[in-house]
DNA sequence: GCGGGTAGCCTACTGAGAGTAGGGAGAGAA
DNA sequence: TTCTCTCCCTACTCTCAGTAGGCTACCCGC
């Protein structure tokens, strides 16, 4: 799992991303309540107050890689969309969609621990985590908007945390009970469903 | 707080029954991670080998209270649901939504708390937790597997995981954001949306 | 009343793990 | 060389989950 068969003085930039990649690894694993801090500073090869240095507290080594795996995912599903924008609105929630599920499964286990499980208490880190709905939310909400011209905004925030809602649990689901169904199917289904949904309004706001 | 000017016994149903009620009080203020059992002992005007007595373990104290608040839910959808059922399908959707709706309104940050947040780690209570989602997401599969006679299974399990989703994105939304918006008007702004999905297949099925 | 059995209860510990104090040493600058 | 800054460590403290072991109020049968 490590290298170090001789402590070396490391950047700490370079220090941090080690640390990162370790500690990823091991929420995915064992799960943020259940990793003690030494073992993330052995499987690092580096001492416990290193970690606190860098990182602040075991809530705040959580924190960055929740950030980190959150821009990730950011920047994937709004790359899929805007490359679908030409395509009209169904192909960008479907494109969407398919970019997060195909992210759930590129990440496993770290996916799930990070964004659902594991998901601390009250403090600083819910707020972090919740914020990665909110990013998606207002994604959403922006595609929807665009389109739902006449909608108020509650109905697209009520369509728009649905459909995270739906994406994350349908994502968990397929994660557990590994059903055969890809990526692509995935969105299909699920933008079948919703699609409708948002067209009988679409429909009667442009006639 | 506590009325507890004299220690007194008390039988061991009621105890548990004060413990539980002390532990969801404490869990929903503070969160799981940052409640001491000391201080729900505290609370309740016991001593902490008492709760490990009753309770085995912290994990097991927060799985009773999952469980009582887990049939709750249960019952209450189940029962809003049958209810509706002579009024078709589209009408059992909507009552199974609002009183779920209401019911997370009644319980508030406990509901937040024990079902979403709070969420733990891997083992048995990240499963119990889980199979509350599972609970609604049989329910919803009954009702749509009915409807939706001709749908494939797999068909049916996205519409039923995204449902539950989508509901319980929702639910916290309104809590978090406290949108004015009811628990009736919300059901049926839901309903809205994924409805038109199902019934474009129910249509093919029934004459 | 009077033992005795048991259910409810307690004080006082152990052990694990989060977080800290305080200092050492390699590497580049002067 | 020496200065200093950054990277790094050993060796603690303190909180809190969980436990050992024993006491006592209450109910029962006598």
């Amino acid at each position: 799992m490590t290298d170090a068969p001789r402590r070396k003085r490391v950047p700490r930039a370079e220090r941090e991303q080690q640390i990162l990649a370790a500690a990823e690894e091991v929420f995915a694993e064992r799960g943020f309540q259940n990793t003690s801090m030494d073992e993330v500073s052995l499987r690092v090869g580096v001492s416990k107050p290193m970690l606190y240095e860098y990182f602040t507290s075991k809530e705040g080594l959580l924190l960055a890689c929740v950030a980190r795996i959150r821009a990730d995912l950011h920047t994937t599903t709004l790359g899929a969309m805007a490359a679908a924008e030409a395509d009209g609105p169904r192909a960008v929630l479907e494109a969407g969609l398919e970019a997060y599920f195909d992210f759930a499964d590129r990440h496993g286990r770290a996916w799930a621990v990070l964004l659902n499980e594991s998901v601390i208490v009250a403090g600083p880190a819910e707020e972090a985590i919740e914020a990665i709905r909110g990013q998606q939310t207002r994604l959403l909400e922006d595609v929807l908007g665009r389109w739902l011209v006449d909608a108020s905004p509650t109905r697209v925030a009520v369509l728009a945390h649905g459909l995270v809602g739906a994406s994350e649990r349908v994502a968990r689901w397929r994660l557990r009970d590994g059903s055969g169904i890809g990526p692509r199917e995935t969105a299909v289904l699920l933008a079948d469903a919703f699609w409708p949904g948002f067209a009988e309004v679409e429909s009667s706001a442009k006639p």
